[in-house]
DNA sequence: CTACAAAACTAACAATTGTTAGTTTGACTT
DNA sequence: AAGTCAAACTAACAATTGTTAGTTTTGTAG
């Protein structure tokens, strides 16, 4: 198997991301990355253009990840609104086991973005309204409790955005299907 | 009805809190908060110590009001596990609802505590704790479904912990019964 | 009207910020 | 041995940061 190896701009946007998760875009220098590295701020710009573009570089990535992970899960045929939920809840995890950091980022920092910002709002928008259309099929066709889909959104959103905070704390967890019941608790409760 | 009128540092902590809400405690300066009141940073200090004293505020002050709360919760005799769940929901619906941009602050911004982080930490770890020991009693008495704590802690804590992001967009829903709906969805799950 | 306290102001500080310019290092290739 | 090129370095900049000191304004009570 043939595996490129990191460029060094890679490897500061890596460190930087992992900065950024711990005390947020604004709260990390550029001499902060550096110094994580072993090297002087200024040789940072041998590699890249600004603090933004590390910043904008994480976001838009994974935020186009989302986009095209939706997109393939609205075009699914043959398939219940359960099963598109599974799929969604599915989509954050595995995103999120591969880029804790990163998604870290996205949730707390696209505020900073400069030149991006209406774009990530855009694809934001426009991932949340394939949800809510999934859920609003769903009430229909009577595989999900009619309530109000923004209640139901804001639930399970609220808690898949959340998983780059538990991911990286409970191996443990993942390993032996984290999956199947953390969509086992969002899709029918914890009351037995 | 007798109403103390706000003192000006409230005025002060409430303007800052907006402003963190916004961009997050590192990205707002003195001379923001100064000026979304109309007056010069230089100022400030009139009626404030520090910057780090406003963010200590905001985040001390909720995170008491969580340890109280949680504390009566657990205090309660003859109360189901489920009620008591119910119970916890209420409490946050409630001091979100009051607070939402401490809120915000308390939430995003609690790393960048100096003298006071580890009293936070404290109260938080406590509060999570209650939270896991009433899981366990619920999963015991056979009133929840047997699936790692953990899992449910971490999913209903997740969605609690946003209602920042939702309620103050959300008037409506609000006022017919967030509460019950949010209870239904989070206790009973969204499959019909 | 005067006195006093609250709350604003101006001016400045030392430190830190992102970034640029120009130079040196060090590992390969020829 | 000489040349090349990526990647590091030093030094500096202009702007912005939280904060202080000292002074003036403002509103109210006697």
């Amino acid at each position: 198997m043939i595996q490129k190896s990191e460029t060094r701009k890679e490897e500061i946007v890596r460190t930087a991301e992992a900065l950024f998760k711990k005390k947020g875009y604004s709260a990390v220098t550029m001499r902060d990355i550096a110094q994580a590295m072993g090297i002087k701020a200024a040789s940072l710009y041998n590699h890249i253009q600004s603090k933004q573009q590390i910043l904008s570089d994480i976001i838009i990535q994974i935020g186009e990840q989302f986009t095209e992970g939706m997109a393939e899960i609205v075009a699914a045929e043959n398939i219940t609104s359960i099963e598109k939920l599974e799929r969604i809840i599915k989509l954050h995890v595995q995103i999120t086991m591969e880029n804790p950091s990163k998604m870290a980022t996205m949730n707390n920092d696209w505020m900073h973005l400069e030149g991006k910002l209406d774009y990530y709002l855009q694809l934001r928008r426009n991932y949340e309204e394939s949800f809510r259309q999934i859920l609003k099929q769903g009430i229909e066709k009577g595989e999900l409790k009619a309530v109000n889909p923004e209640i139901i959104l804001f639930s399970i959103l609220s808690t898949l955005r959340s998983l780059y905070l538990w991911i990286p704390k409970r191996e443990d967890i993942i390993k032996e299907n984290l999956l199947g019941k953390l969509s086992q608790v969002m899709l029918t409760g914890v009351t037995a």
